[in-house]
Parts: structure tokens; sequence; C-alpha cells
DNA sequence: TTCATTTGACCGGT
DNA sequence: ACCGGTCAAATGAA
């Protein structure tokens, strides 16, 4: 077929998003420079804070591109822009940007399946990208783990540890997307916890003489450490003084069920709250 | 001994 | 027929 020079065409969704992820990762790179200005920072408190907030910053960039590059999978739809789309995402080893020729429109079909139940309904989903697939803490019992065609990497399966004692639904499916040093992962929790409701205010699971209980991840978020966590800080403050606190999509609550140690630190799940706030509320509905 | 994880088999949707 | 998700026996760790 005959093709226009490519001046003439406007341009497709994909070019867009080559251009914007290319915008981020100049950003991302920028804000590691700034990361190594802000360390020569001689006051301790000031140069901590700085870091923290670039960090924040640099970390928002990354998981936007790598956001981006997974997505831009379905808006390649000629063997050119496939091909484009696929070298783009060579970065990333494995995950979604590592597919086969044919992997773009299976992938979505499989996707789309493992978030209903298995009378088809739709389930309630988020997805997190994040390098501590296993701190957000709650208990979760492993009860599978499946080779992915075209993945590079396993996806493991997880349900709530307290699924039996408390019919608790909710389930996580980690998967790994590249060999970065850390690795990034992609999480995708399924349900909503229903123990979680049972749980005393301070987040201490239910006791009880099973070891899956005794085993439990889940620790006072009032006295976990949070060393850097400024803004998580100021949050907790504020609902100390017995206002209502919202970060983006999740209440304090919510995160608060989350913070533990040694787990992730609340910084880092700011931030990834605000990724699955982006892919909640892009047009359409999810990926 | 108990419980969590691993892993091959099986099931159901596409 | 293929593939993702789940089951359950076997295995390992504490």
């Amino acid at each position: 077929m005959a093709m226009r020079p490519k001046s003439e065409m406007s341009p497709t969704p994909s070019d867009q998003r080559g251009a914007v992820i290319e915008e981020l990762r100049k950003g991302a790179q920028l804000a590691d420079c700034l990361r190594q200005q802000l360390e020569l920072i001689p006051e301790l408190g000031r140069r901590n804070a700085a870091l923290y907030n670039v960090s924040n910053i640099s970390t928002a960039l990354v998981s936007s591109v790598s956001m981006l590059q997974s997505d831009r999978e379905q808006y390649s739809c000629s063997s050119d822009a496939r091909a484009a789309s696929y070298a783009a995402g060579a970065s990333g080893a494995g995950g979604s940007g590592s597919g086969g020729p044919r992997n773009g429109a299976i992938a979505r079909t499989r996707k789309a399946r493992h978030r209903r139940g298995i009378h088809g309904e739709e389930l309630p989903f988020k997805e997190i990208l994040t390098k501590t697939p296993g701190n957000d803490g709650f208990h979760w019992r492993k009860y599978g783990e499946k080779k992915i065609l075209n993945a590079v990497f396993p996806r493991s399966y997880y349900r709530c540890g307290y699924s039996d004692e408390h019919r608790c639904p909710a389930k996580k499916l980690v998967q790994q997307q590249n060999n970065s040093d850390p690795p990034v992962f992609m999480v995708t929790l399924i349900n909503d916890h229903t123990c979680s409701s049972l749980f005393p205010t301070n987040n201490q699971p239910p006791r009880s003489s099973s070891s899956a209980t005794a085993n439990s991840q889940v620790l006072d978020f009032t006295t976990a450490s949070l060393s850097s966590a400024v803004g998580v800080s100021r949050l907790k403050k504020e609902e100390d003084a017995g206002m209502s606190v919202t970060v983006p999509s999740y209440t304090y609550h919510e995160l608060s069920c989350y913070s533990s140690l040694p787990l992730l630190s609340p910084m880092e799940w700011e931030t990834e709250m605000v990724i699955n706030s982006l892919f909640r509320h892009r047009p359409g509905g999810g990926i």
C-alpha cells in the first residue's frame, strides 16, 4: 500500500505516547541531576526533605514511563507501530511490553478475564507498580504460580490469609515487570479485604490460635517509624487532631492499612496510590 | 508437627 | 486447542 510521507500524517496515539515517554524520560534524568545537586546541601534536615521530594518526582516519572510503555501496546495496530512499541519497551525485560506479535489483543482479553468472577461479573481491582510487592501490610497466602505467555517472569497468585477464617475475597496477582535493580512488579489487587473491617482501629489483625494469624505482617501503624515520611507524618498529626484527612483516592485510614515496618515506606505507598488513581481515572476505565 | 510454598494437573473461558 | 486461574498433593521450613 502506498505510504504518505510521515510529515503529512497526523500523529497517531502511539506517536504521541512515544513523545510523552521521551519527555518523561528527560524529566527523570533532570530529577536525577537535581538529586545529585541536592546532596551537596550541607544542612541535613533541608537536604533530606529536598531529597525526599525529588525522589517522589523521580519515582512518579519513572512509573509513568512504565505505565505508558505497557499501555502503548493498545495503540500499536500496524506491524510498524508494533515493532516500534516493542523496541521502546525493551528497557523492561518482561511484562506486557515483551509480548510477541500476536500478544496485543490476546493480552487484553486475558487481562479483562482475570478481573471477572466465575460468573463473569466485574470484580473490583486496583493495579499498582511497586518494588516491594509483598509489603502492603496484609497477610497473603500464595496458592499458585503460572508462566504467562510471552512474559519473561511467572505470575504469582495470592489470596488473603484470612480467606478461610473470614471468607475474605481479596486476591493479589504479582508479576515482575523487568530486571532492574530492584525489579519493578505489577501488583493487581482483586476484591477489597472484608477481613480488614474486622481489625481493631490500630489495624492489628484479629488474634487466634492459627499460625496464619500469628504470622500476619499487619503491624500497628501508630508505632511505625515514619522516618522520612513528611507527607504522611503531617496527615497523621491532622488525623490525631480529629481532622478528616484524604490523600489522592485514598483516605488516611486506607493508607494506614498498608503502612507497617519494615514494610513499604509510606512515601512509596503515597506515590503508588497516585499511580493507582491514574489507572482508575483513565477514560474508559483501566487498561 | 504444623503451616506455607511449590508445582503439576485440572478446569473453564475464549 | 490454547491459555489463565485454581486446586491439591508433595515438599520444605520453622
